[in-house]
RNA sequence: GGAGAGAUGGCAGAGUGGUCGAAUGCGGUGGUCUUGAAAACCAUUGUACGGCAACGUACCGGGGGUUCGAAUCCCUCUCUCUCCGCCA
């Protein structure tokens, strides 16, 4: 959520940058200063209040200790009395609170200059590409064809054990799910990622923290019984971790990675792009999070980019960058790129990675601060990024590498797989 | 699942109704001393909100209550630990 005094010091402009979200926010932003405003004469008047019964009560210790019985008699009633007006003040000072904090959580970030204006996901700019598409033989096969005919993936299975987009991986299918997994943890571990494993249900704070709750938990898992949630994500977890703390400025970055199944109700997704990998409950990703000097977001977010080209790079894939725009752009996010491989077989882009810059947004809800040198406390930044989701990986690999007698894979898994052909 | 204990500042750990934002120790920061370091000594050291500031207010797991006054008493929730049972 954005930072109140930054809203107050800021409202025209931030109004005007939102714009790019395609949506007028001057009348919620007022709607804000005003609660703002509201809220902060009701403090002073509560503290007034608070101050002057404090100071009532000591008194009328004092009086009692020195034995003066109707004296402190009759300031007791006097301070009933007050206490009467500061907790009506208390109530109000407390709404207002709830109410400017709730507003608040309905403004979206605000995009950085670099978003490109636009409405829907054919206005995001490609910014990037790499990698030649591959010519497939005029038989050639979508990957839910190929996963069967080599015994890769039993999708009728999962749904006969837990429901669509459950799928079951087998045999070679479920080792170059391990392959991959590992080989995108090295690649994390060579580049100054610290791995974690976290757990895969959290608490109400968590998704609160990193924005899942209180809009989006539609898309999450829920367990009842004990109120936690499937994590969507490792984002949620691994940025948790650093919730309620004040970091050193010393401790910037910090890098962390980790390997995680991911959980979606992908509610009202069905029917179109669900076929085989492209959309499931249940994928495994392993996600790259940094935690930097608001100084410094910006090259960082650069070098996360550029480590997911990388894996991309050696995979052998067919891929491009684009810079979301305003339109397409998540609710947290201050600007986001997205990398997508071509699928030759199905003949589309496929969402492998989402890299973003969340600025302070999500850190001013988790309250990760660090200490600067100036001796304040200000709200760190907040990056993650997929590197990478494994199903559409795997669909493109699988559908671009595909010949007459197999499928060829590439030489950076070898190692990993200790198969160079799924045939 | 049954029985019990507990939750206090970065950590450890006092505090059972006013003198407590909170003793003490450790840690952190600054300084003295030293060729340098260590040790020792001195000082300083929570967060948030409001205020130009002085300063005020709130916070001792969360919420509610009693009281003129609550870290301290009551209710409730959550979490942690120990023992028993069950179990990978």
């Amino acid at each position: 959520m954005l930072e109140i005094n930054v809203l107050r010091d800021n409202a025209p402009q931030i109004i005007e940058r939102l714009k790019k979200r395609n949506k007028d926010f001057t009348q919620q932003v007022n709607a804000i200063l005003e609660l703002d405003e509201q809220r902060r004469a009701c403090q002073q008047e509560m503290d007034q209040a608070l101050s002057e019964s404090n100071v009532l009560s000591k008194q009328i210790g004092d009086l009692f200790k020195s034995g003066k019985q109707a004296e402190a008699n009759e300031m007791r009633a006097k301070s009933v009395e007050m206490k009467e007006s500061s907790h009506k003040l208390k109530d109000q000072f407390h709404e207002l609170d709830q109410k400017l904090t709730e507003a608040l959580y309905d403004i979206p970030n605000v995009p950085q200059d670099s978003v490109p204006a636009g409405k829907a996901d054919t206005d995001n700019e490609e910014i990037f590409a790499e990698g030649s598409i591959p010519e497939l033989a005029d038989n050639n096969k979508a990957h839910w064809e190929l996963t069967e005919q080599y015994g890769l993936i039993d999708f009728d299975l999962g749904s006969k054990i837990t429901g669509a987009g459950f799928p079951v991986y087998t045999g070679k299918g479920a080792k170059l799910q391990r392959a991959l997994i590992n080989f995108f943890l090295d690649e994390a571990e060579n580049a100054g990622y610290k791995e974690v494993i976290p757990p895969l249900m959290v608490n109400e704070d968590s998704a609160f923290g990193t924005g899942q709750l209180p809009d989006k938990e539609g898309q999450m898992y829920h367990a009842t019984e004990d109120n936690l949630f499937l994590i969507p994500t490792a984002e949620v977890p691994i940025t948790n971790i650093y919730r309620d703390m004040i970091l050193k400025e010393a401790d910037f970055p910090i890098k962390m990675c980790g390997y995680t199944p991911c959980f979606r109700r992908e509610a009202g997704s069905y029917g179109k792009d669900v076929r085989g990998l492209n959309r499931l409950h249940q994928f495994d990703k392993v996600e790259i999070v940094q935690f930097q000097h608001p100084d410094k977001s910006q090259e960082t977010l650069d070098t996360m980019v550029e480590h997911v080209k990388n894996l991309l790079r050696k995979l052998g894939l067919p891929y491009r960058v684009l810079r979301l725009c305003g339109g397409d752009l998540g609710f947290a996010a201050a600007v986001t790129y997205d990398l997508e491989v071509y699928s030759a077989a199905q003949e589309k882009w496929l969402e492998v990675s989402s890299v973003s810059c969340f600025e302070t947004f999500q850190s001013n809800r988790l309250k990760c601060r660090f200490k600067g040198e100036d001796g304040k406390t200000h709200l760190a930044h907040t990056l993650n990024g997929s590197a990478l989701a494994l199903p559409r990986i795997v669909a493109a690999l699988l559908e671009n590498n595909q010949d007459e007698n197999g499928i060829r894979i590439p030489e950076c898994l070898h190692r990993y797989t200790g198969f160079d052909r799924i045939d």
